[in-house]
DNA sequence: CCTACCGATCGGTAGG
DNA sequence: CCTACCGATCGGTAGG
Protein backbone atom coordinates (compact mmCIF):
# COMPACT_ATOMS: atom_id res chain seq x y z
CA UNK A 1 0.00 0.00 0.00
CA UNK A 2 1.47 3.92 -0.68
CA UNK A 3 1.10 5.98 2.35
CA UNK A 4 -1.85 7.91 1.88
CA UNK A 5 -1.12 11.90 1.82
CA UNK A 6 -1.16 13.64 4.27
CA UNK A 7 -3.69 15.83 3.59
CA UNK A 8 -6.27 12.94 2.63
CA UNK A 9 -5.50 11.53 5.94
CA UNK A 10 -6.45 14.70 7.84
CA UNK A 11 -9.45 15.02 6.15
CA UNK A 12 -10.76 11.49 6.87
CA UNK A 13 -9.80 12.22 10.67
CA UNK A 14 -11.77 15.33 10.02
CA UNK A 15 -14.88 13.46 8.61
CA UNK A 16 -14.36 10.59 11.86
CA UNK A 17 -14.42 13.38 14.09
CA UNK A 18 -17.41 15.16 12.63
CA UNK A 19 -19.37 11.36 12.53
CA UNK A 20 -18.74 10.87 16.09
CA UNK A 21 -19.47 14.09 17.17
CA UNK A 22 -23.18 13.70 15.06
CA UNK A 23 -24.29 10.86 16.97
CA UNK A 24 -23.05 12.39 20.57
CA UNK A 25 -24.63 15.37 19.93
CA UNK A 26 -28.27 13.89 18.94
CA UNK A 27 -27.98 12.39 22.16
CA UNK A 28 -26.10 14.90 24.72
CA UNK A 29 -26.67 17.99 22.80
CA UNK A 30 -24.15 20.44 20.73
CA UNK A 31 -23.15 21.94 23.71
CA UNK A 32 -22.81 18.59 25.52
CA UNK A 33 -20.36 17.20 22.89
CA UNK A 34 -17.12 17.97 24.51
CA UNK A 35 -14.06 18.35 22.80
CA UNK A 36 -12.42 15.79 25.53
CA UNK A 37 -15.55 13.35 25.05
CA UNK A 38 -14.55 13.01 21.61
CA UNK A 39 -11.18 13.00 21.63
CA UNK A 40 -11.46 10.14 24.35
CA UNK A 41 -14.04 8.17 21.90
CA UNK A 42 -11.20 8.21 18.74
CA UNK A 43 -8.36 8.13 20.91
CA UNK A 44 -6.97 11.46 20.04
CA UNK A 45 -5.84 13.88 22.22
CA UNK A 46 -7.75 17.50 22.66
CA UNK A 47 -5.93 19.51 20.45
CA UNK A 48 -5.62 16.74 17.48
CA UNK A 49 -9.38 17.20 17.64
CA UNK A 50 -9.65 21.19 17.97
CA UNK A 51 -6.56 21.67 15.48
CA UNK A 52 -9.18 20.51 12.86
CA UNK A 53 -11.34 23.32 13.71
CA UNK A 54 -10.53 25.72 15.87
CA UNK A 55 -13.10 26.17 18.32
CA UNK A 56 -15.85 24.60 19.37
CA UNK A 57 -18.60 26.59 17.49
CA UNK A 58 -16.75 25.73 14.21
CA UNK A 59 -16.89 22.22 15.41
CA UNK A 60 -20.92 22.47 15.89
CA UNK A 61 -21.36 24.00 12.30
CA UNK A 62 -19.78 21.08 10.96
CA UNK A 63 -22.01 18.66 12.56
CA UNK A 64 -24.97 20.75 11.78
CA UNK A 65 -23.67 20.49 8.25
CA UNK A 66 -23.40 16.89 8.83
CA UNK A 67 -26.76 16.37 9.76
CA UNK A 68 -28.29 18.22 7.17
CA UNK A 69 -26.42 16.19 4.78
CA UNK A 70 -27.70 13.04 6.52
CA UNK A 71 -31.15 14.11 6.74
CA UNK A 72 -31.15 15.16 2.73
CA UNK A 73 -29.50 11.68 1.85
CA UNK A 74 -31.79 9.38 4.69
CA UNK A 75 -34.97 11.53 4.29
CA UNK A 76 -35.11 14.05 1.33
CA UNK A 77 -33.63 11.56 -1.13
CA UNK A 78 -35.79 8.52 -0.39
CA UNK A 79 -38.61 10.67 -1.08
CA UNK A 80 -37.16 11.77 -4.89
CA UNK A 81 -38.49 8.89 -6.92
CA UNK A 82 -42.19 10.10 -6.40
CA UNK A 83 -43.48 12.65 -8.35
CA UNK A 84 -44.01 16.10 -7.16
CA UNK A 85 -47.35 17.51 -5.14
CA UNK A 86 -49.27 14.90 -3.45
CA UNK A 87 -47.53 11.72 -3.71
CA UNK A 88 -44.50 13.62 -2.90
CA UNK A 89 -45.58 15.15 0.10
CA UNK A 90 -46.82 11.89 1.27
CA UNK A 91 -43.34 10.54 0.77
CA UNK A 92 -41.22 13.18 2.30
CA UNK A 93 -43.46 12.93 5.76
CA UNK A 94 -43.30 8.90 5.15
CA UNK A 95 -39.43 8.90 4.74
CA UNK A 96 -39.33 11.31 8.10
CA UNK A 97 -41.34 8.75 10.42
CA UNK A 98 -39.40 5.97 8.66
CA UNK A 99 -36.08 7.88 9.97
CA UNK A 100 -36.88 8.56 13.34
CA UNK A 101 -38.79 4.83 13.73
CA UNK A 102 -35.34 2.77 12.36
CA UNK A 103 -33.46 5.22 14.67
CA UNK A 104 -30.97 6.52 12.17
CA UNK A 105 -29.41 8.77 14.55
CA UNK A 106 -28.69 7.05 18.39
CA UNK A 107 -30.61 10.54 19.81
CA UNK A 108 -33.78 10.61 17.22
CA UNK A 109 -33.84 13.09 14.95
CA UNK A 110 -31.05 15.80 15.32
CA UNK A 111 -32.54 19.16 14.24
CA UNK A 112 -35.43 18.44 16.66
CA UNK A 113 -33.26 18.37 19.56
CA UNK A 114 -31.22 20.99 18.24
CA UNK A 115 -33.90 23.18 17.91
CA UNK A 116 -35.22 22.54 21.26
CA UNK A 117 -31.57 23.37 22.31
CA UNK A 118 -30.43 26.71 20.70
CA UNK A 119 -34.32 28.18 20.45
CA UNK A 120 -33.79 30.62 22.82
CA UNK A 121 -29.82 31.58 21.93
CA UNK A 122 -28.71 33.53 19.21
CA UNK A 123 -25.16 33.21 17.21
CA UNK A 124 -24.08 31.16 14.15
CA UNK A 125 -25.30 27.48 15.50
CA UNK A 126 -28.69 28.44 16.15
CA UNK A 127 -29.37 30.56 12.50
CA UNK A 128 -27.85 27.36 11.08
CA UNK A 129 -30.24 25.14 12.83
CA UNK A 130 -33.38 27.07 12.06
CA UNK A 131 -32.44 28.25 8.59
CA UNK A 132 -32.45 24.42 7.28
CA UNK A 133 -35.70 23.96 9.05
CA UNK A 134 -37.07 26.63 7.21
CA UNK A 135 -35.68 25.02 3.99
CA UNK A 136 -37.32 21.56 5.13
CA UNK A 137 -40.56 23.27 5.99
CA UNK A 138 -40.43 25.63 2.92
CA UNK A 139 -39.98 22.45 0.48
CA UNK A 140 -43.09 20.59 2.57
CA UNK A 141 -45.01 23.86 1.82
CA UNK A 142 -44.07 23.70 -2.34
CA UNK A 143 -45.41 20.26 -2.48
CA UNK A 144 -48.66 20.84 -0.82
CA UNK A 145 -49.62 24.06 -2.66
CA UNK A 146 -48.47 21.83 -6.40
CA UNK A 147 -50.75 19.51 -5.08
CA UNK A 148 -53.59 22.15 -4.43
CA UNK A 149 -52.60 23.00 -8.17
CA UNK A 150 -52.97 19.89 -9.25
CA UNK A 151 -56.45 19.23 -7.28
CA UNK A 152 -55.48 16.47 -5.16
CA UNK A 153 -56.09 18.65 -2.25
CA UNK A 154 -58.91 20.93 -2.13
CA UNK A 155 -58.41 24.37 -3.65
CA UNK A 156 -58.47 27.25 -0.85
CA UNK A 157 -56.16 25.08 1.29
CA UNK A 158 -54.11 26.69 3.77
CA UNK A 159 -50.41 25.66 2.98
CA UNK A 160 -48.65 27.19 5.98
CA UNK A 161 -51.31 25.30 8.29
CA UNK A 162 -50.75 22.11 6.80
CA UNK A 163 -47.02 22.31 7.23
CA UNK A 164 -47.69 23.36 11.06
CA UNK A 165 -50.28 20.35 11.50
CA UNK A 166 -47.76 18.05 9.38
CA UNK A 167 -44.39 19.35 12.17
CA UNK A 168 -47.22 18.66 14.56
CA UNK A 169 -47.37 15.22 14.32
CA UNK A 170 -43.57 14.65 13.76
CA UNK A 171 -42.47 16.27 16.52
CA UNK A 172 -45.10 14.18 18.67
CA UNK A 173 -43.45 11.00 16.88
CA UNK A 174 -40.22 12.17 18.40
CA UNK A 175 -41.54 13.20 21.41
CA UNK A 176 -43.65 10.15 22.32
CA UNK A 177 -40.97 7.53 20.57
CA UNK A 178 -38.52 9.40 22.90
CA UNK A 179 -40.03 10.12 26.17
CA UNK A 180 -42.38 7.47 26.88
CA UNK A 181 -40.44 4.90 24.81
CA UNK A 182 -44.22 4.42 23.01
CA UNK A 183 -43.69 1.83 20.21
CA UNK A 184 -47.50 2.60 18.82
CA UNK A 185 -46.04 6.19 18.05
CA UNK A 186 -45.23 5.75 14.60
CA UNK A 187 -48.40 4.43 13.61
CA UNK A 188 -50.35 7.07 15.45
CA UNK A 189 -48.15 9.65 13.44
CA UNK A 190 -49.04 7.77 10.07
CA UNK A 191 -52.94 8.01 10.99
CA UNK A 192 -52.79 11.41 11.55
CA UNK A 193 -50.77 12.57 8.65
CA UNK A 194 -53.09 9.92 6.61
CA UNK A 195 -56.44 11.95 8.14
CA UNK A 196 -54.90 15.28 6.99
CA UNK A 197 -53.80 14.63 3.47
CA UNK A 198 -56.87 12.54 2.57
CA UNK B 1 -40.48 44.19 63.12
CA UNK B 2 -39.73 41.22 65.01
CA UNK B 3 -37.05 39.26 63.22
CA UNK B 4 -38.18 36.33 61.04
CA UNK B 5 -36.99 33.03 62.42
CA UNK B 6 -33.89 31.47 60.57
CA UNK B 7 -36.12 28.50 59.53
CA UNK B 8 -38.68 31.13 58.11
CA UNK B 9 -35.80 32.76 56.40
CA UNK B 10 -34.03 29.37 55.38
CA UNK B 11 -37.45 28.31 53.64
CA UNK B 12 -37.39 31.62 51.90
CA UNK B 13 -34.55 31.76 50.40
CA UNK B 14 -34.87 28.03 49.10
CA UNK B 15 -37.73 28.98 47.42
CA UNK B 16 -36.03 32.11 45.95
CA UNK B 17 -33.23 29.60 44.72
CA UNK B 18 -35.75 27.38 43.17
CA UNK B 19 -38.07 30.06 41.60
CA UNK B 20 -35.07 31.49 40.11
CA UNK B 21 -33.72 27.92 38.96
CA UNK B 22 -37.05 27.61 37.19
CA UNK B 23 -36.79 30.95 35.01
CA UNK B 24 -33.32 29.95 34.40
CA UNK B 25 -33.73 26.01 33.41
CA UNK B 26 -36.51 27.42 31.33
CA UNK B 27 -34.17 28.86 28.84
CA UNK B 28 -30.68 27.24 29.42
CA UNK B 29 -31.98 23.96 30.72
CA UNK B 30 -31.67 21.72 33.93
CA UNK B 31 -27.97 20.83 32.80
CA UNK B 32 -27.09 24.22 32.15
CA UNK B 33 -28.70 25.43 35.63
CA UNK B 34 -25.21 25.98 37.29
CA UNK B 35 -25.04 26.15 41.28
CA UNK B 36 -22.42 28.96 40.43
CA UNK B 37 -25.10 31.28 38.11
CA UNK B 38 -27.44 30.78 40.75
CA UNK B 39 -25.45 32.03 43.20
CA UNK B 40 -23.97 34.97 41.24
CA UNK B 41 -27.89 35.80 40.44
CA UNK B 42 -28.98 35.47 43.61
CA UNK B 43 -26.09 37.13 45.96
CA UNK B 44 -24.74 33.83 47.71
CA UNK B 45 -22.25 31.73 47.82
CA UNK B 46 -22.24 28.10 45.99
CA UNK B 47 -22.36 26.52 49.47
CA UNK B 48 -24.76 28.51 50.09
CA UNK B 49 -27.00 27.80 47.46
CA UNK B 50 -25.88 24.15 47.42
CA UNK B 51 -26.41 23.88 51.06
CA UNK B 52 -30.54 23.67 50.18
CA UNK B 53 -29.92 20.86 48.80
CA UNK B 54 -27.21 18.81 49.25
CA UNK B 55 -26.72 17.95 45.26
CA UNK B 56 -27.04 19.53 41.99
CA UNK B 57 -29.50 16.58 41.08
CA UNK B 58 -32.00 17.50 44.01
CA UNK B 59 -31.71 20.99 43.04
CA UNK B 60 -32.84 19.54 39.50
CA UNK B 61 -35.45 18.16 40.77
CA UNK B 62 -37.41 20.19 42.87
CA UNK B 63 -36.82 23.00 39.95
CA UNK B 64 -39.07 20.25 38.28
CA UNK B 65 -41.57 19.86 41.08
CA UNK B 66 -41.60 24.20 41.08
CA UNK B 67 -42.82 23.78 37.20
CA UNK B 68 -45.32 21.19 38.12
CA UNK B 69 -46.75 23.62 40.43
CA UNK B 70 -46.55 26.85 37.91
CA UNK B 71 -48.39 24.52 35.27
CA UNK B 72 -50.72 23.18 37.81
CA UNK B 73 -51.65 26.92 38.48
CA UNK B 74 -51.01 28.63 34.88
CA UNK B 75 -52.59 25.66 33.07
CA UNK B 76 -54.85 22.86 34.88
CA UNK B 77 -56.02 25.49 37.39
CA UNK B 78 -57.34 28.12 34.69
CA UNK B 79 -59.17 25.70 33.09
CA UNK B 80 -60.73 24.00 36.48
CA UNK B 81 -64.12 26.08 36.33
CA UNK B 82 -65.23 24.51 32.54
CA UNK B 83 -67.27 21.11 33.12
CA UNK B 84 -66.14 18.02 32.49
CA UNK B 85 -65.78 16.97 28.91
CA UNK B 86 -65.35 18.65 25.65
CA UNK B 87 -65.79 22.05 27.51
CA UNK B 88 -63.03 21.10 29.78
CA UNK B 89 -60.91 19.61 27.19
CA UNK B 90 -60.83 22.29 25.05
CA UNK B 91 -60.34 25.03 28.05
CA UNK B 92 -57.24 22.91 29.35
CA UNK B 93 -55.54 23.24 25.64
CA UNK B 94 -56.50 26.47 25.33
CA UNK B 95 -55.11 27.38 28.62
CA UNK B 96 -51.79 25.86 27.42
CA UNK B 97 -51.63 27.79 23.94
CA UNK B 98 -52.13 30.84 25.92
CA UNK B 99 -49.31 30.09 28.81
CA UNK B 100 -46.44 29.83 26.08
CA UNK B 101 -48.17 33.12 23.99
CA UNK B 102 -48.38 35.20 27.31
CA UNK B 103 -44.58 34.09 28.31
CA UNK B 104 -44.78 32.85 31.88
CA UNK B 105 -41.15 31.60 31.41
CA UNK B 106 -38.93 32.84 29.51
CA UNK B 107 -37.92 30.02 28.00
CA UNK B 108 -41.11 28.64 26.62
CA UNK B 109 -43.16 25.46 28.34
CA UNK B 110 -40.28 24.03 30.75
CA UNK B 111 -41.22 20.72 30.36
CA UNK B 112 -41.25 21.02 26.38
CA UNK B 113 -37.44 21.62 26.84
CA UNK B 114 -36.76 19.43 29.94
CA UNK B 115 -38.17 16.42 28.11
CA UNK B 116 -36.15 17.13 25.19
CA UNK B 117 -33.09 17.53 27.15
CA UNK B 118 -33.63 14.51 29.12
CA UNK B 119 -35.44 11.88 27.02
CA UNK B 120 -32.67 9.94 25.70
CA UNK B 121 -31.13 10.01 29.65
CA UNK B 122 -32.07 7.92 32.61
CA UNK B 123 -32.43 8.72 36.58
CA UNK B 124 -34.51 10.63 38.72
CA UNK B 125 -35.39 13.47 36.60
CA UNK B 126 -36.19 11.81 33.67
CA UNK B 127 -38.44 10.28 35.46
CA UNK B 128 -40.21 13.36 37.17
CA UNK B 129 -40.20 14.59 33.69
CA UNK B 130 -42.04 11.97 31.86
CA UNK B 131 -44.15 10.92 34.95
CA UNK B 132 -45.40 14.54 34.95
CA UNK B 133 -45.88 14.58 31.30
CA UNK B 134 -47.95 11.36 31.45
CA UNK B 135 -50.38 13.12 34.12
CA UNK B 136 -50.84 15.75 31.73
CA UNK B 137 -51.22 13.38 28.85
CA UNK B 138 -53.88 10.92 31.16
CA UNK B 139 -55.64 13.91 32.22
CA UNK B 140 -56.49 15.19 28.51
CA UNK B 141 -57.23 11.42 27.59
CA UNK B 142 -59.85 11.27 30.72
CA UNK B 143 -62.00 14.75 29.19
CA UNK B 144 -61.53 12.90 25.49
CA UNK B 145 -63.59 9.55 27.01
CA UNK B 146 -65.78 11.66 29.34
CA UNK B 147 -66.79 13.66 25.77
CA UNK B 148 -67.49 10.63 24.18
CA UNK B 149 -69.47 9.24 26.37
CA UNK B 150 -71.44 12.50 26.54
CA UNK B 151 -71.62 12.48 23.16
CA UNK B 152 -69.53 15.49 22.37
CA UNK B 153 -67.23 13.17 20.42
CA UNK B 154 -68.19 11.00 18.14
CA UNK B 155 -68.58 6.94 19.42
CA UNK B 156 -66.04 5.09 18.50
CA UNK B 157 -63.35 8.22 18.78
CA UNK B 158 -59.65 6.71 19.36
CA UNK B 159 -58.78 9.06 22.57
CA UNK B 160 -55.33 8.24 22.29
CA UNK B 161 -55.18 9.04 18.78
CA UNK B 162 -56.68 12.40 19.70
CA UNK B 163 -54.25 12.97 22.80
CA UNK B 164 -51.33 12.27 20.22
CA UNK B 165 -52.29 14.57 17.83
CA UNK B 166 -53.73 17.82 20.40
CA UNK B 167 -49.55 17.31 21.95
CA UNK B 168 -48.70 17.33 18.05
CA UNK B 169 -50.64 20.90 17.74
CA UNK B 170 -48.98 21.90 20.80
CA UNK B 171 -45.54 20.99 20.53
CA UNK B 172 -45.69 22.29 16.90
CA UNK B 173 -46.74 25.73 18.89
CA UNK B 174 -43.80 25.88 20.91
CA UNK B 175 -41.51 24.83 18.15
CA UNK B 176 -42.73 28.06 15.30
CA UNK B 177 -42.96 30.12 18.61
CA UNK B 178 -39.11 29.98 19.73
CA UNK B 179 -37.21 28.79 16.92
CA UNK B 180 -38.91 30.78 14.07
CA UNK B 181 -40.82 33.66 16.64
CA UNK B 182 -43.55 32.83 14.26
CA UNK B 183 -45.94 35.67 15.73
CA UNK B 184 -49.09 33.66 13.84
CA UNK B 185 -48.06 30.36 15.94
CA UNK B 186 -51.10 30.63 18.40
CA UNK B 187 -53.67 31.04 15.77
CA UNK B 188 -52.57 28.36 13.45
CA UNK B 189 -52.43 25.89 16.72
CA UNK B 190 -55.95 27.10 17.69
CA UNK B 191 -56.90 26.39 14.30
CA UNK B 192 -55.70 23.14 14.26
CA UNK B 193 -57.12 22.41 17.77
CA UNK B 194 -60.28 23.65 16.98
CA UNK B 195 -60.99 21.36 13.57
CA UNK B 196 -59.83 18.30 15.75
CA UNK B 197 -62.15 19.11 18.10
CA UNK B 198 -65.05 20.02 16.00
C1' DC C 1 -0.91 15.02 14.94
C1' DC C 2 1.59 15.37 19.94
C1' DT C 3 2.87 17.19 25.01
C1' DA C 4 2.36 20.54 28.16
C1' DC C 5 0.25 24.00 29.54
C1' DC C 6 -3.39 28.21 30.70
C1' DG C 7 -7.38 30.43 33.40
C1' DA C 8 -12.12 29.54 34.28
C1' DT C 9 -15.66 26.89 35.91
C1' DC C 10 -17.86 22.62 37.24
C1' DG C 11 -20.13 19.96 41.47
C1' DG C 12 -19.07 19.14 45.92
C1' DT C 13 -16.75 19.08 50.89
C1' DA C 14 -14.70 20.71 55.43
C1' DG C 15 -15.14 23.48 59.06
C1' DG C 16 -17.06 27.12 61.17
C1' DC D 1 -25.29 31.26 55.67
C1' DC D 2 -19.80 32.08 55.00
C1' DT D 3 -14.56 31.20 53.47
C1' DA D 4 -11.50 28.20 51.71
C1' DC D 5 -10.70 24.56 49.61
C1' DC D 6 -10.73 19.82 46.46
C1' DG D 7 -10.14 17.13 41.92
C1' DA D 8 -12.06 17.08 37.43
C1' DT D 9 -13.12 19.08 33.29
C1' DC D 10 -14.09 22.90 30.24
C1' DG D 11 -12.38 25.48 25.70
C1' DG D 12 -8.32 27.01 24.04
C1' DT D 13 -3.02 28.15 23.21
C1' DA D 14 2.17 27.55 22.57
C1' DG D 15 5.51 25.16 20.54
C1' DG D 16 7.03 21.47 18.18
Amino acid sequence: MSPRSSFAHARQTREAIVEAGLRIASVEGLEGLTIGRLAADLGLSKSGVLGHFGSKETLQLEVVDAAAELFGREVVGRAERAPEGLRRLRALVESWVSYVERGVLPGGCFFTAAASEFDDRSGPVRNAVAGLAWVWERDLRRQVDLAVAAGELPAGTDSDQVVFELSGHLLALNYALRLHRDPAAPARARTAIARLLE
